[in-house]
DNA sequence: CCAGACGTTGTT
DNA sequence: GTCTGG
DNA sequence: CCAGACGTTGTT
DNA sequence: GTCTGG
Protein backbone atom coordinates (compact mmCIF):
# COMPACT_ATOMS: atom_id res chain seq x y z
CA UNK A 1 0.00 0.00 0.00
CA UNK A 2 0.65 3.07 0.37
CA UNK A 3 0.90 5.39 3.95
CA UNK A 4 3.97 7.27 3.49
CA UNK A 5 6.33 8.44 0.84
CA UNK A 6 9.12 10.53 0.00
CA UNK A 7 9.13 13.71 -2.63
CA UNK A 8 12.30 15.83 -2.83
CA UNK A 9 11.69 17.20 -6.57
CA UNK A 10 11.20 20.93 -6.72
CA UNK A 11 7.87 21.39 -8.91
CA UNK A 12 10.11 23.17 -11.84
CA UNK A 13 12.22 19.98 -11.39
CA UNK A 14 8.60 18.25 -11.86
CA UNK A 15 7.26 20.39 -14.41
CA UNK A 16 10.47 19.76 -17.05
CA UNK A 17 10.08 16.24 -16.44
CA UNK A 18 6.45 15.79 -16.78
CA UNK A 19 6.10 17.89 -19.55
CA UNK A 20 3.77 20.26 -17.61
CA UNK A 21 3.30 23.70 -16.76
CA UNK A 22 4.42 24.90 -12.33
CA UNK A 23 1.31 26.12 -11.14
CA UNK A 24 1.87 25.69 -7.71
CA UNK A 25 2.54 29.57 -6.99
CA UNK A 26 3.39 30.48 -3.26
CA UNK A 27 1.91 27.65 -1.89
CA UNK A 28 4.23 24.66 -2.58
CA UNK A 29 5.53 22.17 -0.10
CA UNK A 30 9.19 21.66 0.72
CA UNK A 31 11.29 18.35 -0.30
CA UNK A 32 9.89 15.94 2.29
CA UNK A 33 11.32 12.93 3.39
CA UNK A 34 8.08 11.90 5.52
CA UNK A 35 5.13 12.41 3.36
CA UNK A 36 2.33 11.51 5.79
CA UNK A 37 -1.91 11.48 5.13
CA UNK A 38 -3.66 15.21 5.45
CA UNK A 39 -0.03 16.84 4.07
CA UNK A 40 0.26 18.99 0.98
CA UNK A 41 1.81 16.97 -1.65
CA UNK A 42 2.08 17.57 -5.77
CA UNK A 43 0.46 16.12 -8.22
CA UNK A 44 0.37 16.27 -12.30
CA UNK A 45 -2.94 16.65 -13.50
CA UNK A 46 -4.02 17.57 -17.13
CA UNK A 47 -7.46 19.25 -18.06
CA UNK A 48 -9.49 21.55 -21.10
CA UNK A 49 -9.02 24.54 -20.49
CA UNK A 50 -11.31 26.84 -19.53
CA UNK A 51 -12.28 30.54 -19.67
CA UNK A 52 -13.14 32.81 -17.52
CA UNK A 53 -16.82 32.36 -18.00
CA UNK A 54 -16.09 28.76 -17.35
CA UNK A 55 -16.48 27.59 -21.23
CA UNK A 56 -14.16 24.62 -21.90
CA UNK A 57 -12.02 24.33 -24.26
CA UNK A 58 -12.31 20.98 -25.52
CA UNK A 59 -9.98 21.25 -28.75
CA UNK A 60 -6.74 21.00 -26.87
CA UNK A 61 -5.81 20.15 -22.61
CA UNK A 62 -3.27 21.44 -20.33
CA UNK A 63 -1.02 19.80 -18.01
CA UNK A 64 0.18 21.62 -14.39
CA UNK A 65 1.92 20.74 -11.52
CA UNK A 66 -0.73 21.56 -8.81
CA UNK A 67 -0.75 21.67 -4.72
CA UNK A 68 -3.43 19.19 -3.43
CA UNK A 69 -3.81 17.88 0.27
CA UNK A 70 -3.53 13.98 0.40
CA UNK A 71 -6.72 12.61 1.86
CA UNK A 72 -9.68 12.63 -0.62
CA UNK A 73 -12.55 14.71 0.56
CA UNK A 74 -15.60 14.27 -2.11
CA UNK A 75 -17.30 17.15 -2.09
CA UNK A 76 -20.62 16.58 -0.38
CA UNK A 77 -18.60 15.38 3.09
CA UNK A 78 -19.16 18.00 6.27
CA UNK A 79 -15.65 18.57 6.70
CA UNK A 80 -11.99 18.02 6.09
CA UNK A 81 -11.63 15.13 8.57
CA UNK A 82 -12.91 12.15 6.10
CA UNK A 83 -10.06 12.61 4.10
CA UNK A 84 -7.71 11.53 6.40
CA UNK A 85 -8.86 8.02 5.97
CA UNK A 86 -9.31 8.37 2.30
CA UNK A 87 -5.56 8.07 1.80
CA UNK A 88 -5.68 5.15 -0.79
CA UNK A 89 -8.16 3.50 -3.40
CA UNK A 90 -8.22 0.06 -4.51
CA UNK A 91 -7.75 -0.24 -8.13
CA UNK A 92 -9.79 -3.30 -8.03
CA UNK A 93 -12.84 -1.13 -6.91
CA UNK A 94 -12.11 2.61 -7.35
CA UNK A 95 -14.74 2.56 -10.30
CA UNK A 96 -17.60 1.41 -8.64
CA UNK A 97 -17.28 2.73 -4.51
CA UNK A 98 -19.49 5.84 -3.87
CA UNK A 99 -16.85 8.00 -2.64
CA UNK A 100 -14.16 7.36 -5.78
CA UNK A 101 -16.32 6.88 -9.04
CA UNK A 102 -16.31 10.32 -10.14
CA UNK A 103 -12.88 11.08 -9.17
CA UNK A 104 -11.75 7.92 -11.01
CA UNK A 105 -13.45 8.68 -14.26
CA UNK A 106 -13.02 12.31 -14.26
CA UNK A 107 -10.12 13.25 -12.19
CA UNK A 108 -7.29 11.32 -12.84
CA UNK A 109 -3.34 12.42 -11.44
CA UNK A 110 0.01 11.57 -11.12
CA UNK A 111 1.86 11.89 -7.57
CA UNK A 112 5.48 12.07 -8.41
CA UNK A 113 7.75 10.49 -5.50
CA UNK A 114 11.28 9.89 -4.72
CA UNK A 115 9.91 6.42 -3.31
CA UNK A 116 7.53 5.03 -0.20
CA UNK A 117 7.81 3.51 2.86
CA UNK A 118 6.32 0.27 3.74
CA UNK A 119 5.84 -1.91 7.02
CA UNK A 120 7.25 -4.82 6.94
CA UNK A 121 5.21 -6.97 10.17
CA UNK A 122 6.54 -9.39 11.69
CA UNK A 123 7.68 -10.90 15.20
CA UNK A 124 8.30 -7.65 17.64
CA UNK A 125 8.55 -4.46 15.68
CA UNK A 126 7.77 -3.50 12.65
CA UNK A 127 10.57 -2.97 10.11
CA UNK A 128 10.32 0.01 8.32
CA UNK A 129 11.64 0.09 3.90
CA UNK A 130 11.89 2.52 1.82
CA UNK A 131 11.43 1.67 -2.18
CA UNK A 132 12.59 3.64 -4.72
CA UNK A 133 14.13 3.24 -8.16
CA UNK A 134 17.64 2.37 -8.34
CA UNK A 135 18.17 4.41 -11.39
CA UNK A 136 17.24 7.27 -9.25
CA UNK A 137 14.47 8.33 -11.49
CA UNK A 138 11.09 9.64 -10.15
CA UNK A 139 8.19 7.36 -9.47
CA UNK A 140 4.82 7.81 -10.60
CA UNK A 141 2.10 7.07 -8.44
CA UNK A 142 -1.85 6.92 -9.91
CA UNK A 143 -4.08 9.42 -8.29
CA UNK A 144 -7.47 10.37 -8.07
CA UNK A 145 -8.58 13.99 -6.81
CA UNK A 146 -11.76 16.07 -5.90
CA UNK A 147 -12.40 19.35 -4.71
CA UNK A 148 -14.06 20.46 -1.07
CA UNK A 149 -15.27 23.50 -0.74
CA UNK A 150 -14.60 24.86 2.65
CA UNK A 151 -17.48 27.79 4.06
CA UNK A 152 -16.73 30.28 6.04
CA UNK A 153 -19.36 32.05 8.42
CA UNK A 154 -19.99 34.87 5.93
CA UNK A 155 -21.20 32.83 3.17
CA UNK A 156 -17.45 32.52 1.46
CA UNK A 157 -16.16 29.45 0.46
CA UNK A 158 -12.40 28.44 -0.75
CA UNK A 159 -11.63 25.12 -2.64
CA UNK A 160 -9.54 22.39 -1.21
CA UNK A 161 -8.29 19.94 -3.34
CA UNK A 162 -7.70 16.80 -2.26
CA UNK A 163 -6.08 13.19 -3.36
CA UNK A 164 -5.60 9.50 -2.93
CA UNK A 165 -3.35 7.08 -4.04
CA UNK A 166 -4.61 4.09 -6.15
CA UNK A 167 -3.15 0.48 -4.62
CA UNK A 168 -2.72 -3.12 -6.57
CA UNK A 169 -1.23 -6.06 -5.22
CA UNK A 170 2.31 -6.33 -4.47
CA UNK A 171 4.37 -8.05 -7.20
CA UNK A 172 7.69 -9.60 -7.40
CA UNK A 173 10.08 -8.35 -4.70
CA UNK A 174 7.41 -5.68 -2.86
CA UNK A 175 5.06 -8.74 -2.12
CA UNK A 176 8.12 -10.25 0.22
CA UNK A 177 7.28 -6.90 2.35
CA UNK A 178 3.71 -6.53 2.17
CA UNK A 179 0.90 -7.46 -0.19
CA UNK A 180 -0.13 -3.88 -1.30
CA UNK A 181 1.55 -1.61 -3.42
CA UNK A 182 1.02 1.62 -4.99
CA UNK A 183 -0.70 1.86 -8.72
CA UNK A 184 2.81 2.51 -10.02
CA UNK A 185 2.53 4.17 -13.80
CA UNK A 186 5.74 3.41 -16.33
CA UNK A 187 6.28 6.92 -18.58
CA UNK A 188 4.83 4.73 -21.70
CA UNK A 189 1.17 4.99 -19.09
CA UNK A 190 1.43 8.76 -18.13
CA UNK A 191 -0.81 10.23 -20.84
CA UNK A 192 -3.12 7.45 -21.05
CA UNK A 193 -4.31 7.86 -17.49
CA UNK A 194 -3.72 11.58 -17.66
CA UNK A 195 -6.49 12.07 -20.41
CA UNK A 196 -9.32 13.98 -19.53
CA UNK A 197 -11.53 12.35 -22.09
CA UNK A 198 -10.91 8.75 -20.95
CA UNK A 199 -13.90 8.65 -18.61
CA UNK A 200 -13.80 5.01 -18.70
CA UNK A 201 -10.98 3.88 -17.30
CA UNK A 202 -11.39 0.30 -16.47
CA UNK A 203 -8.39 -0.75 -19.06
CA UNK A 204 -5.87 2.40 -17.61
CA UNK A 205 -6.03 0.27 -14.17
CA UNK A 206 -3.79 -2.54 -15.14
CA UNK A 207 -0.98 -3.48 -12.82
CA UNK A 208 2.62 -2.59 -12.94
CA UNK A 209 5.03 -3.79 -15.50
CA UNK A 210 7.07 -6.28 -14.21
CA UNK A 211 10.36 -4.33 -15.26
CA UNK A 212 9.38 -1.55 -13.92
CA UNK A 213 8.64 -3.09 -10.11
CA UNK A 214 12.35 -5.10 -11.17
CA UNK A 215 13.75 -1.56 -11.13
CA UNK A 216 13.16 -1.35 -7.79
CA UNK A 217 15.37 -1.48 -4.33
CA UNK A 218 13.97 -2.65 -1.22
CA UNK A 219 16.04 -1.23 1.71
CA UNK A 220 15.55 -1.01 5.37
CA UNK A 221 15.61 2.21 7.03
CA UNK A 222 15.44 3.17 10.68
CA UNK A 223 11.97 3.27 12.64
CA UNK A 224 12.70 7.21 13.34
CA UNK A 225 10.61 7.24 10.23
CA UNK A 226 7.57 5.94 12.23
CA UNK A 227 6.88 9.56 13.75
CA UNK A 228 6.09 12.16 11.41
CA UNK A 229 8.00 14.71 13.37
CA UNK A 230 11.08 13.16 11.69
CA UNK A 231 11.60 14.58 8.76
CA UNK A 232 15.34 14.24 6.78
CA UNK A 233 17.28 12.69 4.35
CA UNK A 234 18.74 10.14 6.76
CA UNK A 235 15.45 8.72 6.93
CA UNK A 236 15.75 6.70 3.45
CA UNK A 237 19.21 5.75 4.00
CA UNK A 238 19.86 1.73 4.51
CA UNK A 239 20.28 0.42 7.71
CA UNK A 240 22.10 -3.32 8.51
CA UNK A 241 18.97 -5.46 9.82
CA UNK A 242 19.39 -9.07 11.21
CA UNK A 243 18.94 -12.31 9.13
CA UNK A 244 15.62 -12.83 10.20
CA UNK A 245 14.28 -9.51 9.23
CA UNK A 246 15.16 -9.94 5.60
CA UNK A 247 12.59 -9.96 3.32
CA UNK A 248 11.20 -13.33 3.11
CA UNK A 249 9.76 -14.76 -0.34
CA UNK A 250 7.06 -16.49 1.68
CA UNK A 251 6.01 -14.33 3.44
CA UNK A 252 3.13 -12.67 1.08
CA UNK A 253 2.42 -14.89 -1.10
CA UNK A 254 -0.75 -14.80 -2.41
CA UNK A 255 -3.59 -16.79 -0.56
C1' DC B 1 -39.94 6.60 3.72
C1' DC B 2 -35.53 8.31 6.56
C1' DA B 3 -30.80 7.37 8.43
C1' DG B 4 -26.35 6.52 7.71
C1' DA B 5 -22.52 5.43 5.07
C1' DC B 6 -19.46 6.74 1.66
C1' DG B 7 -12.40 3.68 2.81
C1' DT B 8 -8.15 0.59 3.31
C1' DT B 9 -5.08 -2.13 5.86
C1' DG B 10 -4.05 -5.80 8.80
C1' DT B 11 -5.01 -9.27 12.25
C1' DT B 12 -7.40 -12.93 14.57
C1' DG C 1 -24.65 13.55 -4.18
C1' DT C 2 -26.15 8.76 -4.14
C1' DC C 3 -26.71 4.28 -2.54
C1' DT C 4 -27.87 0.75 1.06
C1' DG C 5 -30.22 -0.90 4.96
C1' DG C 6 -33.95 -0.89 8.06
C1' DC D 1 1.28 4.51 7.47
C1' DC D 2 2.34 5.32 12.88
C1' DA D 3 1.76 8.09 17.20
C1' DG D 4 -0.97 9.76 20.52
C1' DA D 5 -5.18 10.79 22.57
C1' DC D 6 -9.16 9.13 24.66
C1' DG D 7 -12.88 14.89 28.98
C1' DT D 8 -15.62 18.64 31.21
C1' DT D 9 -16.37 22.42 34.15
C1' DG D 10 -15.03 26.46 35.80
C1' DT D 11 -11.60 29.82 36.82
C1' DT D 12 -7.65 32.86 35.78
C1' DG E 1 -9.99 -0.73 21.72
C1' DT E 2 -10.67 2.97 18.49
C1' DC E 3 -10.37 7.37 16.57
C1' DT E 4 -7.83 11.60 15.11
C1' DG E 5 -3.94 14.07 13.47
C1' DG E 6 0.21 14.51 10.87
Amino acid sequence: MCGRFVSTRDPASLADEFLAVDATGNDAPRADYNVAPTKSVLAVVERHPRDEEGTVDTSTTERTVRVMRWGLVPHWAKDLSVGARMINARSESVLDKPAYRDSASKRRCLLPADGWYEWQPGEGRKQPFFITPSDGSTLAMAGIWSVWWDRDDEGGSRPVVTCAVLTTDAIGEMATIHHRMPLLLSRERWADWLDPDRTDPADLLAPPEDDLVAGLELRPVTTAVNSVKNNHPGLTEPVAISAAEMPAPTLFEVT
